[in-house]
RNA sequence: GCCCGGGUGGCGGAAUGGCAGACGCAGGGGACUUAAAAUCCCCUGGCCUUUGGCCGUGUGGGUUCGAAUCCCAUCCCGGGCACCA
């Protein structure tokens, strides 16, 4: 540009001037069709903005801003999702608010994100610890509450004693805390937990419509892991019930030696014999301790011990003894298996190491398997009675109808996927909004339709235990939401494990009034007439929650009457296009669609799934090949980067890297490359004085050839935007300026439309260009350039010449001439003649305008 | 172990059945300049007997007139899942 500096004036002043006319606020309604286009929104860490951000945002800007230029009304929304963890270490060290905290960390991102002049409606700001939102994630698990798909219960969960708070499966990898990477152990808590199973198999057919990432689809299919099998009933010899098992290989049922309950089976008790009682226990107090890392560890050793306990084979009699052993997991299917080690290498090896038989009665077809044990495929059924000679399937089948028959067995579909732990002992979070009391009072309210209380009350009352008392869960009212987060003395957890909620004492006690509603701190020694004791829920909502829903309330962020007005909601629907990181393939993107699902079956939004197209921008890795953090010193500043070469060029450059979805590590020297084609695109605009150039002029001046690739340039940048192939359409936007600036003189229209194709990448530089030209701003919304097919075409074709496939020249001919013509004119080609001259040619191939190929003997 | 994705110059990458290496970086040469920076022009996969030819997209096969591209096998790198019966 005119001087190394201009550029923060420049951009700066184009910020103002977006921010200040309202270029891309959006309407929420009105004769423009709609575009939705969603980032995943930050977490506003202290550290500020990395430069992986920018990558998404600029590829979510620039079709925001295509979408705009095509004149479409745009939404391109803003948020921070700000509860979590950070925040409340940082409260916990410094004893201040974290609320004050999450405000500074907000102000430095939102600064960071206006720097680098994204087309944003910032009216449409939202914050997840607003309370003027969060009253609406807690109206959803109201509403998820009344509908009997959030639960208490005491199970064990996963503690991890350095964060003193409960982590979800989800949250763990490896046996270690996903946040800080600590050990973690099973620990039994009470917990509110979601019913996300109800959902399996809506979440996992929801997934066919999709245009989502392959791989992203199947993680959500693997992690839903639906199953189908069966389920058998192994009958005890005494009056007891029998042992119900899951399997899917009901065709291996004559192979089964043995039994295997999971050491948190219920049954355990009343079966086990008395002399191996003592054994049990031990092993049980043992499998409780274990982390993941630690059964994965034993997992060679398939640890386990009889119960002396025997049940009948279903189908034989045979006597069959029971074991427990931690290989066999507690929460899926009937948390019992069948063992067949013929057939199972997890059998197989935990028979070996307990000398227990094996017993083989499937044959592997001709080629499938080595011959050994265990065979783990398909064959066909031996030593399986009237069963013998049918294939896996045709055995599984008649199996299963046979117990059927006898009342022992049925199909049965199981899923991988776990119900949600969705409560954590932390202050950050959105507070649950139910209030515990006892029986009697609960009674009371449940026999009060007209109650408020009464309004989210599920069919089944939700009960717990506390302190050998049955309790009750009491939904507030709409109309007491948001239930802010109290204030407290200090944010840290009590060694407990209560929440740091459990120390605001004069909130936690409530007295509620059934008929009126109301809520007061509980005074005195017990309630006054007509009103009831209660204690709050002290436990939080996750963090997971708030970004379960946020894509609806950009659509009307400041309604006060409901979670999103259903006039916006009917217009915008659902983003058209949503990007974010593929760490989110699972967690976030399965729980959104759960809520979003949810609310599409109570009626509060018209489609089913949230995100119908979705793509993961890659991660941009340091200078040195990995991935950026701070021990390894190579994490690059995106401040730093606009302090010196401008928004613009960091927009340009992140997009030029390479294809957006690839890995791809930064390069500090190669923005050098961008800055210099912005500076070119600068001189050549703008004479010395800094007016638009006296070389474009007016008349067409162009030339064909000139005007062919403008306009092969404008149908690629258009398709390569649709596409998301960002690097591919800058490259052709730097081939078009390469030819542009040798040139004389230039059609203004020309240069024109070439600053309206670069606009959305560097729209700062190319609305600054535009109003010196004499165009009225903003460049941002006038109409797109379109192709012009008159212009495109070409009279020649250039044809390529091979012999046997191998290039050995090439002819340009009219674009219409007869096949048999350019046969003739590639044999009389300077350098395909001499080859046709020693051999007899076998074959030609002809495609039309493009090669020529002769097949020579 | 299972399921995906990917291996192309010194580097990021382009080309998805028809000119391998677009575009950019780095490097070399030249112009301008007292000089430097900036800018502009040219060269830049390897090899050879250089107006030409041979080799070349991890490796080995195959399909095809023609393969970086499709198929089979194999090696390496990256990601996900990991006792789910």
């Amino acid at each position: 540009m005119e001087d190394d500096r201009s550029f923060s004036a420049v951009e700066a002043k184009w910020q103002e001037f977006w921010r200040r006319e309202g270029t891309f606020a959006a309407e929420n309604g009105g004769d423009c069709p709609p575009y939705y286009v969603l980032d995943m929104f930050p977490y506003p860490s202290g550290t500020g903005l990395h430069i992986g951000h920018p990558e998404g945002y600029t590829a979510s800007d620039i079709l925001a801003r295509y979408h705009w230029a095509l004149g479409h009304n745009v939404l391109h929304p803003m948020g921070w999702d700000a509860f979590g963890l950070p925040a409340e270490q940082h409260a916990v060290q410094t004893g201040t608010h974290p609320a004050l905290n999450t405000a500074q960390n907000i102000e430095k991102f939102r600064g960071q994100i206006r720097r680098l002049g994204f087309a944003i409606d910032w009216s449409r700001e939202i914050n997840t610890t607003d309370p003027h939102y969060y009253r609406w994630t807690q109206w959803i698990f109201l509403q998820l509450f009344r509908h009997g798909l959030a639960y208490v219960d005491e199970r064990p969960v996963w503690w991890c004693p350095q964060l003193k708070t409960v982590l979800a499966n989800e949250e763990i990898v490896d046996g270690r805390s996903e946040r800080g990477n600590f050990p973690v152990e099973r620990r039994p808590m009470r917990q509110w937990i979601l019913r996300i199973t109800a959902y399996a198999e809506q979440l996992l057919q929801g997934l066919e419509g999709l245009d989502w990432p392959d791989s992203t689809k199947r993680q959500q299919i693997a992690w839903i892991g639906r199953s189908e099998g069966a389920e058998i009933d192994f009958p005890l010899a005494g009056l007891e019930d029998p042992i119900r098992i899951y399997t899917t290989r009901a065709d291996t049922l004559f192979g089964v030696t043995y039994l295997v309950l999971a050491p948190e089976h219920p049954a355990l008790e009343r079966i086990v014999a008395p002399g191996q009682l003592a054994a049990v226990e031990d092993y049980r107090r043992q499998a409780a301790r274990k982390g993941d890392l630690e059964r994965t560890d034993l997992a060679k050793e398939k640890s386990g011990v009889p119960t002396g306990a025997q049940a009948r084979h279903p189908l034989t009699g045979e006597p069959i003894p029971i074991w427990v052993a931690d290989y066999v997991l507690g929460a899926y299917g009937t948390g019992a298996v069948m063992a067949v080690p013929a057939h199972d290498g997890r059998d197989f090896f935990f028979a070996q190491r307990h000398g227990l038989p094996v017993l083989p009665v499937v044959w592997p077809k001709d080629g499938d398997g080595d011959g050994g044990l265990p065979y783990c495929g398909p064959g066909v059924l031996f030593a399986s009675e009237e069963f013998s000679g049918l294939s896996s399937e045709e055995g599984r089948a008649a199996i299963v109808r046979r117990l059927e028959e006898l009342g022992l067995g049925r199909a049965a579909v199981n899923h991988r996927l776990r119900d949600w732990v969705f409560s954590r002992q932390r202050y950050w979070g959105e507070p649950v909004p139910i209030v515990w009391v006892d029986g009697a009072d609960f009674s009371a309210i449940a026999a009060n339709p007209a109650s408020p209380f009464a309004e989210f009350l599920p069919e089944k009352p939700v009960r717990a235990l506390r302190e050998g008392r049955e309790i009750f869960a009491v939904p507030l009212p709409a109309g007491q939401l948001p239930l802010l987060l109290p204030a407290v003395e200090s944010y840290l957890p009590s060694d407990d494990g209560e929440s740091p909620l459990a120390r605001a004492q004069d909130w936690v006690g409530v007295d509620l009034n059934p008929e009126s509603g109301e809520l007061r701190p509980a005074g005195g020694e017990g309630p006054p007439a007509g009103w009831i004791r209660g204690r709050r829920e002290t436990n939080t909502m996750p963090q997971w929650a708030g970004s379960c829903w946020y894509h609806l309330r950009y659509l009307s962020p400041h309604c006060s009457e409901r979670l999103v007005d259903p006039a916006a909601e009917a217009y915008w629907r659902v983003p058209n296009f949503y990007i974010g990181g593929a760490e989110h393939a699972v967690l976030h993107l399965l729980y959104a669609r759960f809520w979003h699902r949810f609310l599409h079956t109570i009626g509060a939004v018209g489609t089913a799934e949230p995100y119908p197209r979705l793509f993961h921008q890659g991660l941009i890795l340091g200078e040195d090949g990995n991935k950026m953090s701070k021990s390894r010193g190579n994490v690059v500043n995106p401040d730093e980067v606009i302090g010196r070469y401008g928004a613009d060029a960091l927009r340009l450059f992140e997009m030029f890297l390479g294809p957006l979805d690839a890995v791809k590590p930064w390069d500090t020297r190669a923005i050098g490359g961008i800055d210099r084609f912005l500076k070119k695109i600068w001189r050549w605009c703008l004479d010395e004085g800094g007016q638009f150039s006296q070389k474009f002029s007016a008349d067409p001046c162009d030339g064909s050839r000139t005007q062919r690739l403008l306009h092969e340039t404008i149908a690629t940048v258009r398709r390569d935007i649709e596409a998301l192939h960002f690097n591919t359409a800058i490259s052709q936007l730097m081939i078009l300026l390469n030819h542009l600036q040798r040139l004389e003189r230039v059609e203004r229209a020309t240069a024109l439309a070439f600053l309206q194709l670069l606009a959305p990448f560097a729209p700062h530089i190319c609305e600054e260009l535009w109003q010196r030209a004499g165009e009225s701003p903003s460049i941002a919304r006038a109409p797109f350039p379109v192709p012009d097919p008159v212009k495109l075409h070409c009279e020649t074709a250039k044809i390529l010449l091979q012999i046997n496939g191998r290039l050995r020249g090439d002819l340009t001919v009219p674009v219409d001439l007869p096949a048999g013509e350019v046969l003739r004119l590639a044999r009389l080609h300077p350098r395909v003649e001499p080859h046709l001259m020693e051999r007899e040619i076998v074959k030609e191939v002809y495609v039309s305008g493009k090669v020529v190929n002769f097949v020579l003997r």
